[in-house]
DNA sequence: TATATTAGATGACGTTACGTCACCTGCAAT
DNA sequence: ATTGCAGGTGACGTAACGTCATCTAATATA
């Protein structure tokens, strides 16, 4: 039968020399037999135990608990439960990058942020809100899943969106009125991009402003105001009146 | 100005008060005001401050790192960096899920796992070797992603080929040939199963079949042996003279 | 008015799962 | 003869708080 010295285990497992002697002090893990000068030698047996802990311990369980369940749980439970808390964790990350996600694209809109968005956010990621895509159809769904940039995207239509609405908010602050040459090219990147993501479905084009002017708890779209979406629809009107 | 004393804090973030009082101590986060009884008041710079230090403490930086960092850093530069190190959990945990559930689908093909097995599945996952799904062609790729079971799949079809494995496993230890009442079933089910995997396609099926001949090492499957591989072909070779 | 409750404060010690350090041993190689 | 190496044993240190005993000021209730 193969035995394992401490040095070999650690560089199998990576784990420090410290713990398996911890392990062994705290009756965790005692090797099958100790040599008389007291040097540890580990048993297969000993190996599946320990896998058993490391597993147990990525569950965040208390090493002493540990200690209680090894022997009351198969291989399988264990490997089922940690199987579920990993779904767990996946679902949490994924909540978690998107509300990143949503943060970071924020502060390219707003030069500082408000406290009470942060927070909104923040807390939101308890109980998550209706989505943005519940406002459509199921079979549009699909389709809109990948395409349509929602402020939880952070590719590159979605930044184009975003500086887009950069650009009309400095216009509306530096009063450049939507029927002006700056007005003009806006319209004209803006129909270019929604031409890309909408592949010209103007129905569902036009129910994707529509949503945006709902406020943002109920959409999860960072809320634009009035004033920009008034800029957008005439300064559309003003170039196709051109045309 | 809006002050907040710390059971508010608390509540709005989730942190206990021995928390707050600990961040004041290391100097780490002083209520920008304290009261004649000590009483600490936390501003919205504060709160602001303290959102940076749970976003930097959640990428597990050390405090005494985060109180260095902090003023040097700006909002969006922690939360990119957030983002990134949650990207980088996200897929550290999807492997972590598949290799999980291979072990657990493994456990239904052998009664008791080899040491060598785990070892194998553990290691693999800090440099995941080449996907089975590598030995296929690039358009093809679309469509077996979904469709075939492989053993990182805990579906229902993979469980019901996991199933007829241990029958035909079953048959190979009792002895009973593929040309039986029981091989019979056995390659009507198979049949069933695997029209119901490649809809018909039968060049797919049978590269299909060829790829799980290859050793595990190579492919992420587990392996079958060459008895069963055999035991399927006579089964179904005696169904067809039947029909 | 007396008192009970609440929301806060301050030491001081405890906790987990090891890291680190000083020092000791048996054995193979130089 | 000594050097290096892989292992050992206390003993103390660490991070980020939890917990406990005790104290204080303000408010609510009898």
């Amino acid at each position: 039968m193969k035995q394992w010295t401490t040095g070999e285990v650690c560089k199998q497992r990576d784990i420090s020399i410290r713990t398996l002697r911890y392990y062994d002090q705290i009756n965790l893990l005692t090797p099958s037999f100790k040599d008389a000068n007291g040097r540890r030698y580990y048993s297969e047996d000993d190996l599946f135990k320990l896998e058993k802990i490391l597993l147990l311990k990525s569950l965040s369980l208390p090493l002493e608990n540990i200690r209680d369940l090894l022997d009351k749980l198969s291989y399988k439970q264990i490997l089922v439960s940690h199987h579920n808390y990993l779904q767990e964790q996946l679902s949490k990350l994924q909540s978690s990058i998107s509300n990143t996600t949503s943060l970071i694209n924020m502060m390219d809109l707003e030069d500082s942020l408000s406290w009470e968005h942060v927070v909104k956010l923040v807390q939101n990621s308890q109980n998550p809100p209706k989505k943005w895509i519940d406002y459509f159809q199921e079979d549009e769904k699909s389709f809109l899943q990948g395409a349509i940039p929602s402020i939880s995207n952070n590719d590159k239509t979605t930044h184009q969106y975003i500086l887009l609405i950069q650009r009309i908010e400095w216009c509306i602050k530096h009063n450049i009125k939507a029927e002006s040459d700056e007005g003009l090219q806006i319209a004209s990147a803006l129909m270019e991009l929604s031409n890309d993501t909408f592949q010209g479905d103007t129905e569902l084009m036009e129910q994707f402003w529509e949503v945006r002017k709902l406020p943002a708890e109920e959409t999860g779209f960072y809320p634009i105001s009035e004033e920009v979406l008034e800029f957008v629809e005439r300064s559309i009107a003003y170039a196709e009146t051109l045309a």
